[in-house]
RNA sequence: GGAGGGGUGGGUGAGAGGCUAAUACCAACAGACUGUAAAUCUGUCGCCUGAAAUGGCUACGCAGGUUCGAAUCCUGCCCCCUCCA
């Protein structure tokens, strides 16, 4: 793991590395790096945007480093009462732990399990004295904890400030301390944090860890960070099809990003890509399509990524039907010559196809709505034995005749 | 302890007794277009009944009250925020 690591690491995928010449040196130490990353349990669901950073610690785990994840379970079960967060509900010990198990599980789609220490912060946090949190909170002063940009910003803006948001930095700080970390990650948002660790780690005597900070992704409405409360996030667990899709609704915008971050496509063929698009001698619905696929099979692998693929030019670009869809059995009056009548209202309203009987009618008054490729205007139909409902484009349910 | 501001539909945020199921924007959904679930344009956007005009129900922090009629007025309560102590 000495001497040589490849530059890109340093590079590719990184908003802001402090302090560069101090990590440089430590990698070319041939020191095994103990790698903080820190994991909030009150949201289990990892997406797109939690995997640009999962990915660095990735590669610097093929150079043989250590991932100490550390859940922060003792947070979350304290929450932030004041209510002022909404991202920190106060959590019970069976959530968290359940939490963290569908985390690390699919935190290990992209990190190496082998090279990952697991840590609870309650392991120290656990048996902290208010005297001991009274000497953390002495080493800091208010103007300091201001600093952080959220904070001066609220506060000259007269908007609130919790007293538990202002301590969140120091636990985290400690955190450092705690597992001896020598680089802590993060997005952007976290540099104030980690530099607390930082500072906190000096404070004490131990060597200081370094800052890794990568980007925040852009979510898929092409404007805020990604984030499953904007509901702009692609997660690692969604279905291939969907996560599919979800890449190909990305604005076009965003694809070199999105390839950069996410992506081991190399440096030299997106430097291509950008030329291309600039020129405007590729469609980007080609590369949204190549992006995609790279995606869906480091999640679902190479396999579920040529179905995805498959389905997406069927349903929408020739406009067809999708290999699988929701199965639904209902019982019809039968008209003679093999065809039944009925509503499929009930149908589309149990299988969450649609959200009310209202939706249904405006979804028939906008034409929206197929049976067999041919569209509706009331939801009583003439049907065989088996037909395939379409509801916009991307809804679709197979309804069976029950015979009795 | 004192002074002031505020709680409206998924979000931001108007409205200050009937014209308000509630302006606008965003999101969402649909249609058209496109080799994209990009962009753009158009439309829809509480729930239920009906083919539909219509009707019923629920909704503007909670509980009552005034009124033919309240998100809008009154009373009590709960919650949030800012400032001064």
């Amino acid at each position: 793991m000495s001497g040589k690591f490849p530059v890109s690491i340093l590079k590719r995928g990184v908003a802001e590395i402090i302090v560069e010449e101090e990590i440089v040196r430590l990698l070319e130490s041939g020191k095994k790096l103990r790698l903080k990353m820190g994991f909030d349990p009150s949201r289990p669901d990892i997406h797109l945007g939690h995997v640009v950073g999962m990915r660095k610690l990735r590669q610097l785990q093929d150079l043989g480093h250590q991932v100490v994840v550390i859940v922060g379970d003792w947070t979350a079960q304290i929450g932030d009462p004041s209510g002022m967060s909404q991202t920190r509900p106060m959590l019970s010990a069976e959530e968290v732990r359940a939490n963290a198990e569908t985390y690390m599980q699919q935190f290990f789609k992209v990190v190496d399990k082998e090279k990952t220490e697991v840590r609870w912060q309650s392991e120290w946090f656990g048996k902290f004295s208010l005297a001991d949190v009274i000497r953390l909170t002495s080493k800091f002063t208010v103007a300091q904890l201001l600093a952080r940009e959220d904070f001066s910003k609220r506060y000259a803006g007269g908007r609130p400030i919790a007293v538990t948001e202002l301590l969140y930095p120091l636990l985290q700080a400690y955190d450092s301390i705690a597992i001896q970390a020598d680089v802590e990650f993060g997005g952007i948002d976290q540099k104030f944090n980690c530099l607390m660790g930082r500072e906190l780690q000096q404070m004490i005597g131990q060597p200081r860890q370094q800052v890794f900070l990568v980007p925040l992704l852009v979510g898929t409405d092409g404007q805020q960070k990604m984030s499953k409360s904007l509901g702009n996030y692609i997660g690692v667990e969604d279905p291939p099809n969907d996560m599919y899709g979800k890449v190909m609704s990305i604005p076009d915008s965003l694809l070199i990003e999105y390839f950069e971050l996410l992506t081991d496509v190399s440096d030299k063929e997106l430097a291509g890509f950008k030329q291309q698009l600039a020129a405007q001698s590729v469609n980007p619905m080609i590369l949204k399509k190549r992006l995609a696929k790279e995606i869906v099979t480091q999640f679902r692998g190479g396999e579920a990524a040529k179905e995805a693929e498959a389905d997406f030019e069927a349903v929408f670009q020739k406009r067809g039907l999708p290999e699988e869809a929701e199965e639904y059995e209902v019982k019809g009056d039968y008209l003679g010559d093999g065809i039944y009548r009925l509503d499929i209202t009930i149908a589309l309203l149990e299988k969450g196809l649609v959200k009310s009987r209202g939706e249904v009618k405006r979804l028939l008054a906008q034409g929206a709505i197929e049976v067999n490729g041919e569209k509706i205007e009331t939801a009583i139909v003439k049907i065989p034995d088996v037909a395939m409902v379409q509801v916009g484009k991307r809804r679709f349910l197979r309804i069976t005749i029950k015979k009795t």
